[in-house]
DNA sequence: AAACTTATTTGAACCGTTTTAATCAATACA
DNA sequence: TGTATTGATTAAAACGGTTCAAATAAGTTT
């Protein structure tokens, strides 16, 4: 069954295009009758005007911008859209998210609905995997439409925005290492995440830049969320000999990091006398928790803000801008999880 | 400065709109040295293909909803989305999600873009003030255009699924009650929040269908961010005589409530032995805090799924079909910060 | 070199609205 | 009664692309 069009509309009506066009735009030049009459066409025949057309006639000047994030429920993803949100809403830009849920073909399904729906431009946070895909960018470039990456993606040279991950996790372990930590190890991030594989080459470098020696025992396979962190920590501590104490872990986030907390307060292990934690990320909850934790604080609303300045530069631009390229640093965030043992 | 559009690219390169179209979409019967040239073309006059267009010949199928919410930073409204993605991914919907911001002009402009991009129908968690503007919804209902409204809106004859506060909050009390505590308080949420308003009804509506007597001093005015419920907390119980306890605390949402928590721990005030605390959302973090927060659950969830399904019937159906009315339940999830008095 | 093929390109029709000048009808004015 | 005036409606021209049959160009075969 064919969708009804404004055509249809009119002749059931028995006026003109014209007409209808009026009543839905609720001009005042047509006779009440007559819009009595033509309203209820529309409903008898459940009639929608395609927004599309309508818009087509007459220039358009609104201004929104797209964002494709990786996970709807990850507080990290809704604090950089809080950051892109700020700095957009400030220029009069409406943003739309949506979520690929780590799916490649979803990403490329949202990017392409954003360009034809005429979203001025998107952020993406791309998903990363094996095998990636990037014709979809390419396709966004063919159309010279503005967007900027939140990670960097090989064979594309676009817009990127992005956090320096590889040094975040380096700080956290230089910190360890400067208050006299001479036992540390990673609670690792999920095997496909290209985070956490910068996040132990972080763990890694860190040591290769210092005078301790790195070894592949140092990284215990984790997760990312609440309960991976819970369960390997309970899995890893229950064997540890109390004599090996004090000892530090550094999470890939700080959600593992909060559920190892938990582990450790039920395997009655203290913190940070007996175990140092440090989380990365620092989640808004993370202050809050008992005993507040430590975290290398990733500059979510500053990436968001960034990348949208970037974007809005590039979308209001008459020419095509050249691709940039920014790096954001990251900052330690020292509370109650870790003990200093040079005091 | 007018923006380009096929038919000055096709002039400055010196072909027809026809094999400029052929080069935008990739088409493999145009020569390279003339893709080439027109691709040059394009990028020196910054040419954007207008997707509206670019849409009009053709059918679409594609299938999009839209929602607005009213705090992006907020887990109640991305748990509330997932359950919405849930449903509609099933059915092959891809969401867009904007925020209003809890601003009633941002939600009409979302609500317009939506109408305005042929997104097939919204989720609406409308704006609720004092002197609420619904002419925007009665434009969308002009154009048979399909939503549905989290929240009942006074005025307006709309499909609406819904959760009952009412009846969340007297169920909390109501259990307090049962579990022998006769002094009762409650933190309440923001002066200008409906759910709040809701909720402060529940706890008196709890009270007048019990034998005990209700009072305004029962009602402390508090908030609805970790920050002030701590702050209440502390204000609160620092001069509260110890004599009083034990004592119970139904608050607004979980945050004040893990606020309210952390507050009381630093007062060194026992939680449930001293004070019992029952928040109200169930968000993710309730169960892990430590103690595990008595909560009621929202079925923000099954609140998303059924929102989705209720809308994505209403796309799809031929004809307008009746307004719909849901409300759903909430229901108790004991804990560790509530004891029962009479063990 | 004529006759076929095949590779490119063109031009006109079309998509579903809005817009506006023009028409028609009804009423008011002189 | 003829002439403005006002009110409603219409018809045709946009809007900015896509599509596709037809035209043209380029290569191949005899």
């Amino acid at each position: 069954m064919k969708k009804s069009t404004i055509q249809d509309v009119a002749e059931q009506a028995g006026v003109s295009k014209g007409t209808v066009s009026a009543v839905i735009n609720g001009k005042a030049t047509v006779k009440a009758s007559t819009r009595e009459h033509v309203r209820e066409v529309m409903k008898a025949m459940n009639f929608r005007p395609k927004g599309q057309a309508r818009n087509l006639k007459g220039r358009q000047i609104e201004r929104t911008v797209g964002i494709i994030i990786r996970e709807l429920d990850n507080p990290f993803y809704t604090a950089l859209a809080t950051g892109i949100k700020k700095y957009a809403n400030e220029k009069g830009y409406v943003e739309f998210i949506a979520s690929s849920e780590a799916d490649q073909q979803n990403e490329e399904t949202i990017s392409q609905l954003f360009a034809s729906k005429d979203v001025k431009g998107a952020i993406i946070a791309p998903v990363i995997n094996e095998n990636i895909e990037i014709e979809h960018l390419f396709r966004l470039k063919l159309l010279n439409y503005p967007f900027v990456l939140l990670k960097e993606v090989q064979g594309i040279h676009a817009n990127v925005v992005s956090i320096n991950n590889l040094e975040a996790t380096k700080l956290a372990v230089r910190y360890l290492m400067e208050t006299g930590h001479t036992d540390i190890i990673h609670f690792a991030g999920p095997e496909l995440s290209s985070h956490a594989h910068e996040r132990i080459n972080g763990f890694r470098q860190a040591f290769s830049e210092s005078t301790q020696i790195f070894s592949d025992s140092m990284l215990v396979p984790c997760g990312s969320q609440f309960q991976d962190g819970f369960e390997t920590g309970i899995d890893f501590f229950k064997r540890v000999d109390p004599k090996r104490f004090p000892m530090a872990v550094v999470c890939f986030n700080d959600v593992i990091a909060l559920g190892l907390s938990s582990a450790l307060h039920q395997l009655k292990i203290d913190v940070p006398n007996q175990v140092s934690i440090v989380g990365n990320d620092d989640i808004e909850i993370a202050k809050h928790w008992s005993p507040a934790l430590t975290t290398v604080h990733t500059p979510l609303h500053e990436l968001g803000m960034k990348a949208a300045e970037v974007l809005i530069r590039h979308i209001e631009a008459d020419q095509i801008l050249p691709v940039e390229n920014h790096v954001l640093d990251s900052e330690l965030k020292i509370r109650e999880t870790t003990l200093d043992l040079t005091k």
